[in-house]
DNA sequence: TTTGAGCGT
């Protein structure tokens, strides 16, 4: 199951996204995007999870959830080749 | 090489 992370604080790291995860189920793994040229996150992030209802029950939890003082967004993450 | 909606260096 991947899962779209967003609205994260400019200062999250992958582990502290993996760690975010980690509590609500098993990640299999967490990456935020950085910009290339700051080399600063981009806001969001995926996060990859093997058990689905687990994956789920994260969405749910995390999502609208305050994250270091921000509000992120957790939903499905979209196939970047094909639609739903 | 930007700061707040979105879908990947």
């Amino acid at each position: 199951m991947n899962i779209f992370v967003a609205s994260l604080d400019y200062g999250m790291t992958n582990e502290d996204l993996q760690d975010l995860f980690e509590d609500y189920g098993s990640v299999s793994s967490a990456k935020i995007i950085f910009d290339k040229f700051t080399g600063r996150s981009k806001g969001f992030g995926f996060v990859e999870m093997d058990d689905n209802q687990e994956a789920d029950n994260a969405i749910e939890e995390l999502n609208e959830s305050e994250v270091n003082g921000r509000k992120i967004v957790v939903k499905k993450a979209r196939p970047k080749d094909a639609a739903w």
